[in-house]
DNA sequence: GGCGCGCTGGACAAAACGTCCGCGTAGGAC
DNA sequence: GTCCTACGCGGACGTTTTGTCCAGCGCGCC
């Protein structure tokens, strides 16, 4: 498994190259490490590329500065963004040369996008999923409201006109609690079903949220 | 964030001590990093050690001979069982010394347990889960909203953000099948959840009943 | 006949809805 | 790099719906 680099004879890829690759063959195509010189701000040597960077590119790594203190010689994890959207955690840390001072900086990118996925699958196993949910929607409301009347009108053996006051008032409550009123042009629907006016409607719903105000 | 070592001094200890760091610091608690002495057959540091091994101790190296043939240095990834039933990955690879030979063995496990778990609890998820009562509708229609969202999203494995715009489009198309825009105030909570603007969702939606007129 | 209650339609203000447009910008072509 | 396109955004705006208010009126009751 060879590295994707024209710099096979730098002694510090020599030196580097088996610990990267280590890295590599665990983590497989999840993970790209790319081993730079410090020095001349090049990609010396670079293993399962996620982007078309080779060996020779310019190494961007200006942004080391402003990235948190390293500790040890290590910066990170920290962020990344890939221009395709895919989300990476990064480390970096600078490789001493033999005179101890810095001779290359190692950078792993691990690419978590999947884990993103595996996390949101994961985290919604809390919620029971619900499998495509009845049509309750679309027409049915209305059909729902013609329901309550009728099951109310129903019970009293009254047609609608002859319902008294307190009546109207808990079959509107009734309604209001099915949650008939959450839908768009509802009212309308309600008062002709009621064969009461628009503005009746509007007053029992008013009373009927006064006198229970949580809902 | 130093290494249990009592070889501090020890130059290779110095030299792959950022690399080993750098791997401990990416993936945190589930991998152990170890660096061998090779001549000696002792561990020369350990970062994040999952056992009681600590720096001096015998390395046991022995079983990198029984292992399959190395490719460049590198054996494995192959499989380790700790004593607690952990399973691990590992992996290990010949550092060269500066003569070029084997001077130090570093080895990378790192403890796919949780992912265990995890494999499994997905793979259960291939098995129908039961279905859940359908609720009246009442104020359950934001709830309705966020499933939606919420499976298709899961579908792609993508955050919502970054669905590209036919994405939006159909599961726009999705919420108004399911009657969500009959519903008052529902654009805005739409917007929301599908982290777009107001405008967004109206412009989808009227390309949506462009195309699927009658609904 | 006079009174009170409640419903009504209509008028009107407020809120929600839906449309439009200019701007910034990310991404692709060159 | 520059240009270009396409898209999403937020704000502005006109329209529709919603919700409130009120004057008037029918009806039962004293």
């Amino acid at each position: 498994m060879a590295p994707a680099t024209a710099s096979r004879t730098d002694p510090r890829v020599a030196r580097w190259s088996p610990a990267c690759q280590a890295v590599t063959a665990l983590f497989g195509p999840s993970v790209e490490v790319v081993l730079h010189d410090a020095g001349r701000d090049r990609v010396l040597a670079i293993w399962n590329p996620m982007t078309k960077r080779e060996a020779g590119d310019p190494s961007l790594l200006g942004e080391l500065d402003r990235l948190p203190a390293a500790v040890d010689g290590v910066f990170g994890p920290y962020e990344k963004l890939l221009s395709d959207g895919r989300r990476l955690s990064s480390v970096s840390a600078l490789l001493p040369g033999d005179d101890g001072g810095p001779s290359a900086v190692l950078c792993i990118n691990f690419d978590r996008t999947p884990l993103d996925g595996a996390a949101a699958l994961l985290s919604a196993l809390a919620a029971p999923v619900a499998p495509r949910p009845a049509a309750l929607f679309a027409e049915d409301w209305r059909e729902r409201v013609h329901q309550i009347v009728g099951a109310y009108v129903r019970a009293r053996g009254k047609q609608v006109e002859r319902l008294d006051r307190n009546e109207r008032l808990a079959l509107v409550g009734e309604l209001e609690d099915a949650g008939v009123f959450a839908v768009r042009r509802a009212v309308p629907v309600v008062a002709t079903a009621l064969k009461a006016s628009r503005s009746t409607v509007y007053t029992l719903l008013a009373e009927h949220r006064a006198t229970e105000p949580v809902r």
